[in-house]
DNA sequence: TGGCGGATGTCACAGACTGACATGACTCAC
DNA sequence: GTGAGTCATGTCAGTCTGTGACATCCGCCA
């Protein structure tokens, strides 16, 4: 299987570049085309140029292709609520935690894509809800090194991805009327509202 | 493996009873005598006394034998939603789920043994997530029963079962100091102070 | 020139699950 | 009591996921 190719160089590479890439963009549309549980790895990797082997090599398993950017989230929540002023109340650490995100969901069409093959499937839901939990600990981390105690911290952070999730399905289900910040922020409000009812 | 054995009245049968009960058993002992990835259904099936098939024939997978109990719970939650008095406020109706759940809650070291083995795996932990996340939406369903439109209902439901899954938490931790359904109740004040706040 | 490291391939295999069919004890209608 | 049907289980063959061990070959550097 070894595909000789050129490179911008000109010179000769035992392999096409980016395999990762090409892995991850055959994986999404063959989910999309045929169903998750339809699609094996070895049509991935038939349709990347590359072996199954590979594939695991860059993907711990079939479901992790979907979440490579969480990682990434939880960074950015993380730094929101450590860079939050110093006066702001844990809600209001999670609350700029929220809108940070902002930044990550810009393509909805995307996101929605995504989003539907998660739905399909329970074991991409079971996966996609250890990722937000790795984020509620994330977050709990951060509002502790604010010297917030528990189980403030974890009341707070949960939640808070409450929110996140609310906010992000209400962004896929609207459309464009409305962006993820701005929805974040309204539930935030409503949640308050219902707390101290 | 056709195993004859004497009946309670004497009759020959051609199986042992319970072989699911015996399944159920023999998974949760290896589990933790040998841990969770390292148990193979086959080493379970011998345990048991029947083959691999009829172990999947009453479970689906090798994690569901610990959340045999989950869709009672479920059950509980909801039905106390529902019959909460039709005064209560949404976070008021969960209170009530949140209190239901301590009639199921009374073996401490059942359950701290049987959290030790999922802590101990990250498959067991996204499972437990998603249980987690099924009596979110009984919760939201009850509610919106009771005329809880969205998000209140999600954003009620969610909280409540965050403040459940750390008043659990607490509970296996503390010990015997505090009941688990004395947990949740101090809880569900400390996250309305937070909210407030 | 020759050795080294990195990305990939090749192979062999264990283990989770599934579908199709077989078996034999029980049960009920007649 | 006999024959059909049902139920729990067994048997078997197979697919797919995921992993470990080792081979290959390119590009780089001394």
């Amino acid at each position: 299987m070894s595909v000789a190719v050129i490179k911008y160089d000109g010179r000769m590479t035992r392999w096409q570049p980016d395999s990762r890439g090409r892995l991850s963009k055959a994986a999404t549309e063959l989910y999309l085309e045929r169903g998750f549980s339809q699609t094996t790895v070895a049509q991935i990797a038939e349709r990347a140029g590359v072996t199954e082997r590979t594939f695991f090599r860059y993907f711990a398993d079939k479901r992790e292709v979907l979440f490579d950017g969480s990682s990434r989230l939880q960074e950015l929540m993380a730094d929101a609520v450590i860079n939050a002023p110093a006066t702001a109340r844990p809600l209001d650490a999670v609350g700029a935690a929220l809108d940070a995100c902002g930044a990550v969901f810009v393509d909805l069409e995307y996101s929605q894509s995504r989003q539907a093959i998660i739905d399909s499937d329970p074991s991409l839901q079971e996966r996609e809800l250890i990722k937000r939990d790795r984020l509620v600990g994330a977050i709990v981390h951060a509002l502790q090194a604010r010297g917030v105690t528990e189980p403030t911290a974890s009341l707070a952070a949960q939640t808070g991805i409450g929110i996140f999730h609310v906010a992000f399905a209400t962004w896929l289900a609207e459309g464009t009327t409305r962006s993820y910040s701005e929805i974040a922020r309204d539930l935030l409000t409503e949640l308050r509202t219902v707390a101290a009812a």
